[in-house]
DNA sequence: TTATAATATGAATATATGATCATATTAAAT
DNA sequence: ATTTAATATGATCATATATTCATATTATAA
């Protein structure tokens, strides 16, 4: 197959680009990356996250605001406190593989 | 476990942090993510990446440029030609895995 | 050795992004 | 009803990023 052209070729459609780019920039920034890892171990408050990572509390939810509008993240209420956790499988096993082969190669 | 602290928990290394941080940042921009995705058809030169994704023939440099210091393509030469393909097995899964999960979902 | 084709590079710029501050909202306790 | 604790939001700012233009480099052909 020489001189590829354009027709001979089936591009990715907009919709997947944007969600494929979104997915992986939420994962591109290192504070998110310590959140997500965070949430390895177990649920979290914000508070909890905030004393754990040493974050500023506004930095830490604007993190989870953006984590879930991609529904990376789900939370639930008790009382004042609202506990977040993972909410994408495929994502998460994503982190941990490259987690994983980083700390190996 | 509740009330988790910062001694409880084993956080991510700088390294280990930078370099998932980098990897997953080459595959947050659309116009990277689609030259990638054109390297899974087959090895190409800049001039047919260019042509391909109507992208100017710089930009297409200088994509080049970002993921090959991170090692995701590699090059060789034929006269003028320069033919850039895949290198990292881990990072092009991760990217094909994660096409397929957005456009089935 | 001059011209041409393919690619790379540097500067400039517009936009996106992450962090912070100040303040608003929400819920519970006194 | 106030006060306090937990979280969210909006504005601002500094930095990072993507793209483009103009030009440099490299290799071949005439």
């Amino acid at each position: 197959m020489k001189n590829l052209k354009k027709e001979d070729y089936q591009p990715l459609d907009e919709e997947t680009l944007f969600v494929v780019s979104q997915t992986f920039k939420a994962l591109s920034d290192p504070t998110r990356i310590r959140i997500l890892h965070l949430l390895f171990e177990k649920e979290c408050s914000v508070t909890e996250i905030s004393n754990c990572l040493e974050l500023k509390q506004s930095n830490v939810s604007h993190q989870l605001r953006f984590l879930k509008q991609l529904r990376l993240v789900k939370y639930r209420r008790e009382g004042k406190t609202i506990y977040y956790s993972h909410d994408d499988e495929h994502v998460i096993n994503t982190l941990q593989q490259t987690i994983h082969h980083a700390k190996h190669h």
